[in-house]
DNA sequence: GACAGGGTGTACCGATCTGTACATATAGGC
DNA sequence: GCCTATATGTACAGATCGGTACACCCTGTC
């Protein structure tokens, strides 16, 4: 087991997927971009949907890492760290490659609810979900449940409106909206 | 000219896109769902890219028609009429068909800025925040133009977490959130 | 150097993609 | 009824799709 050419692999498919889509990127093309002979890409995983779920993997732990991370490192309180979600998202709007939300896309183009491809978009909303409502709770919120669906909406909609309108303020006015709801929300 | 075929063709193209994705339909599987000729349909528009942007500007026309009214028949005030808005919005959901929306489905599946698909599915939701904006600066909002963002954000949240996790509960959350938004920014 | 074995690249498969050439059906003017 | 013109359906073209068969190379062991 070489994990390296297989982790390179899923990395710059994630690129490839991500920038051109997921039906609109065929292994071919795959193959011109990554460098990767197709037959590797076989041996590493049986089909073109395997491939896209380990993608899909990668980039749900990525992601969430790096949300995570920078509002914990942007806030201190739980409120301070639901506000710094919509921070964090500004800065991902402004990165140069910004194309949407990679689950979004993915569920788009793999509608049937229980296809596996589906699924995994809906899973990785799901623990972003539950990282809100843990915080909304601790920041004793009347109703995290409640609360950490709105956020999540709120994140939601501030992604599509920045990738579909390419409005990147979109995170700003999320916050803002976010700081009324927190206001209303958290006993203080 | 009859507009007839025309119109049907475009209809059962719509159909077709938004239960499968747009590149996930050929030409040839239009030809057996819509039982017109592939001909026929060249006759009418000279791409598949022409099909597809025939068939957003008649779903968009169709969706503001329908969104609109809604709202207008469900809130009389232009407070009432924003909040409606969610409460379409649930009435959407709950439709058996729903697969959250065109417009961010073909965002995605054509994603670079400037083409021709991308640009018209934010021309789409530019028109939706147009018509927030007018009802926002009627009820007196301090800011219109931001609460109007902030309205259309909770929307477009809404639809995708109905849309990506079957979550249909997400109107009423957002609605809950709207009414928050609106106390906070309206005059009364 | 001989050998074994797993990872790699080339060439190809049938199916399907968008788009087209051509033959046919259909409707209206006289 | 006949001619013209437009709309339609069939069959196909070239490219690309996901996936595979098979020959190759490269490395470690003796």
């Amino acid at each position: 087991m070489r994990p390296t050419k297989r982790d390179e692999l899923v990395d710059k498919a994630l690129k490839a997927f991500y920038a051109n889509g997921f039906h609109a990127t065929g292994m071919d093309r795959l193959v011109e971009e990554t460098g990767i002979s197709k037959t590797s890409m076989y041996k590493h995983f049986q089909s073109k949907e395997a491939l896209i779920l380990a993608v899909l993997q990668r980039r749900d732990a990525q992601f969430r890492d790096w949300l995570f991370g920078r509002m914990e490192r942007l806030g201190k309180t739980p409120r301070g760290q639901m506000l710094a979600m919509f921070d964090a998202l500004e800065e991902w709007f402004e990165e140069p490659g910004f194309r949407g939300c990679l689950f979004i896309k993915a569920a788009s183009e793999f509608q049937e609810p229980g296809h596996p491809i589906h699924a995994q978009a809906a899973t990785h909303k799901a623990l972003i979900y539950d990282h809100l409502r843990s915080l909304a709770a601790q920041g004793g919120a009347d109703n995290p449940a409640l609360l950490a669906r709105q956020l999540l909406v709120l994140k939601e909609g501030a992604i599509v409106a920045a990738q579909v309108e390419g409005c990147r303020a979109a995170a700003a006015q999320a916050k803002d909206a976010a700081k009324t709801l927190l206001d209303n929300a958290l006993a203080h």
